[in-house]
DNA sequence: CTGCATCCCTTTCGATACTG
DNA sequence: CAGTATCGAAAGGGATGCAG
């Protein structure tokens, strides 16, 4: 076959592969893993933040997430799924409308989430400081 | 900067507004995203771990974190050690060895961290749950 | 409106070989 | 021991067109 896209190979963004195994002594490792792909996705994130306020259509998300496209929603939303921090709802009316809503779970992931987040634009400055001493250092 | 945000209530992108609008080129936002992205880096996350307890060697944490190549390593270390995450200290001894230790910031990012690490794998049979179920739901 | 399929470019990453 | 250099394979991700 030439370089055409599997189905099979529709996995969603944050889907760990056979797995790198980090150390084969701590299985909760590969868990613990696969959840930090999906906080890294930095789409995931957004959708779950975004939804924090109560149920949103596929739209809805797509314009609030300015600069996400149309694929990348679709698989991040589907991958959110699959892990049952949302749900999918349709309703079956024309035009078409389809809600996506948090589940407990994701909501808990919220949570964790959010406290990074806020580490994050508390340091930003000094991450951003330090990023552009080290360059300055390495480019000379 | 944008409009309207305050560092003391400050939040994700997400408030509970009724109609948000949130401003995707908020500087905040890019901040965000950058430093989640580097936690959704596995390795960057597993190398901070493994400097909780003291520093490290170059090899030492190759061994620790079982399955990342030398490359991997070397361009994960240089990224946190870019963003003053950790540093690095070099003996000039023959053969040479070259120390990696936390900063202050970086162990402060060790805790949120740690407890998005700990919901992980709180959650992490629950999530294995989800999979199964939507992979079973869209095989048949 | 929702979302799958396709094309295609970019980034990432592992393997290998080589240097101080 | 602690890297750097290079290459090829794979995944990520945008743009577009089509279908339900």
């Amino acid at each position: 076959m030439g370089t055409s896209l599997k189905p099979a190979n529709t996995d969603f963004p944050a889907t760990p592969r056979p797995d790198p195994i980090p150390d084969p002594n701590h299985a909760d490792c590969r868990g613990v893993a696969s959840v930090l792909s999906r906080v890294g996705d930095k789409w995931s994130v957004f959708v779950i933040m975004m939804l924090s306020d109560g149920p949103k259509r596929f739209n809805e998300l797509k314009r609030m997430i300015n600069g996400i496209s149309q694929r990348m929603l679709t698989l991040t939303l589907r991958g959110l799924e699959r892990d049952g921090l949302v749900t999918r709802t349709i309703f079956p009316t024309i035009p078409p409308r389809v809600d996506y809503e948090l589940t407990d779970l994701g909501r808990g992931l919220q949570e964790p989430v959010k406290a990074l987040g806020e580490w994050a634009i508390k340091h930003q400055q000094q991450i951003a400081a330090a990023r552009t001493r080290f360059d300055a250092r390495n480019e000379t």
